[in-house]
DNA sequence: TCCGGCCGATACCGCCTCGGTATCATTGCC
DNA sequence: GGCAATGATACCGAGGCGGTATCGGCCGGA
């Protein structure tokens, strides 16, 4: 007798049919008529009475459905003692924001849900810092992607990213379906500014760092790099899979790395909280990506 | 945060050693320390203060213990509420009293303690019936053992055994490894009684009722098959791996099909409490049998 | 100072539970 | 009598859970 076998008993004692109580969890009808058949065998009696219209409750059913709901309550509230025992908490996020806005929403709201006690800001930054502000301290859980030094830092890929180079559609090459990157290496290539994480900044200036990429602009945002694309004519790089303004295109890179989208944190110092909002966001990145929906 | 998880870490917090916990809760040490971490993980907080001497509780923990005692407890009162409700019940089990009576023993302690309102009658048959009463309707359960005519009746298998003939120590051929049937065709064999199930009885006169197993004595019981084997050489049958009186022996058939033995009940009113049963005894049966132990 | 024992954490494995999809059986209704 | 609705069943794949083996870190004693 589990907390969750008698959220799914007081579903269906409150729905009084068993579609609609599914539905009403968020999953399908059978399993939910195996769990209360279970807990049926368990309790050792019958709580519900099965018909082709419906369903009814026997006695037994009513009582445990007034009591399960105190039951439920009550362990709510034990919930929420014990964590407003931990005291008002606040949780710093970096995050790159270059892709996953929508998903940083949702996941911010999810924790949110599930720890209403706890504080969460949002830290955003710039291309150049690939932790977003994790090494320097600056925030306690970084949302960003792959590659960078990690050393000291775990990270839990979410999910996996191949890249392509964006060109003005009117480039001569906007109209492959597949680049390599000898194809552009005559281009002129962007760079970050000194100091960038060097292999973050290797990736992403399509090799490891040969000379010929000095000459190129700096750019520190996402934005200056398409901008860049469209008035100087240099190449950019991103992920697939992300809107483009108008007048751009992206190619894919066949001889890329992928990049990887992830959760990090210090090893050093991973607190409850932290990890309970590496769980969350990979709870939630499987219930909106797997099907590439988010 | 489930129930379960909440019983775990109540009883960390009562021994304050991961080892000694695990030991109350009959398991193992790495997976209640996994368990309370994940606890942790999802309250966002933490409970424990680790250090190689010991455990300690966090203010959080000990408002958690408190809290989740009696949690436990009204989840405790809720089930037997709602069994209560259903009134003072009895569970007629009938069984063939020949093999598992030890686990049998340990069965109805098991249930007993599963369901503290309900009794549990024992009705021990012959060898005659080998549904034990079920068939005839005395019985709402029975422990029995295979072949047997199961039109209308459901098993489930416990475990299966071998099957041996049982022979007087002196006896030329209780020296054998294995022995076949047909080594035996000239002994007289024992028969049961007129109206005995075809199935079994064919199983445990060692053919499919050719007309010679006519002549041998009637027996009812398993003693009186033994006292048969001792007194007038007569073969007898029975699983492997129980216990024989001075004098006798047990030698493998190698050519008979093993008998499984099993819960039975009638398929057409399986109620909660039935189930209940059987799944108890299988998870008895499991926990003290795999090793061959029961 | 080093070694051995104790304790919790980690890694890895196999089973079993759980939720999903597809389908069936029953019943009531038009 | 056919059809729609409802719950049950069969089956499958992934994940959770408990098991074994082992590690790392701290303490106490020689």
């Amino acid at each position: 007798m589990e907390l969750r076998t008698l959220r799914y008993f007081v579903a269906v004692a409150e729905e009084l049919h068993f579609g609609r109580a599914a539905a009403r969890l968020r999953m399908t009808q059978p399993p939910l008529s195996r769990a209360i058949k279970q807990l049926e065998t368990e309790l050792g009696c019958a709580l519900l009475l099965r018909s082709p219209t419906g369903v009814a409750l026997t006695p037994a059913g009513v009582l445990l459905h007034e009591e399960a709901r105190a039951l439920l309550a009550q362990a709510d509230r034990v919930r929420a003692r014990v964590t407003a025992l931990a005291g008002p908490v606040t949780l710093t996020v970096g995050t790159l924001a270059d892709s996953a806005e929508q998903f940083g929403t949702r996941l911010a709201a999810a924790y949110r849900e599930h720890h209403p006690g706890a504080r969460i800001l949002i830290r955003e930054s710039d291309l150049t810092d690939p932790t977003v502000g994790l090494r320097a301290g600056l925030v306690d859980v970084a949302l960003t992607r792959t590659p960078f030094d990690d050393t000291g830092i775990t990270t839990r890929t979410l999910r996996s990213e191949r890249v392509g180079v964006v060109l003005r559609t009117d480039d001569p090459l906007a109209q492959r379906d597949g680049l390599r990157l000898a194809d552009l290496a005559e281009r002129r290539w962007f760079r970050f500014p000194d100091g960038t994480d060097p292999v973050w900044h290797a990736y992403w200036t399509g090799a490891a760092g040969d000379g010929r990429r000095r000459d190129g602009p700096v750019v520190r945002t996402a934005r200056e790099c398409l901008q860049s694309v469209l008035w100087n004519g240099t190449v950019g790089l991103m992920p697939l899979g992300h809107a483009l303004p108008e007048g751009l295109t992206v190619v894919p890179l066949t001889d890329m790395a992928p990049s990887a989208l992830v959760i990090a944190w210090r090893e050093a110092d991973a607190t409850a909280l932290i990890r309970s909002f590496v769980r969350i966001a990979e709870t939630v990145h499987r219930a909106t990506d797997p099907a590439r929906a988010g």
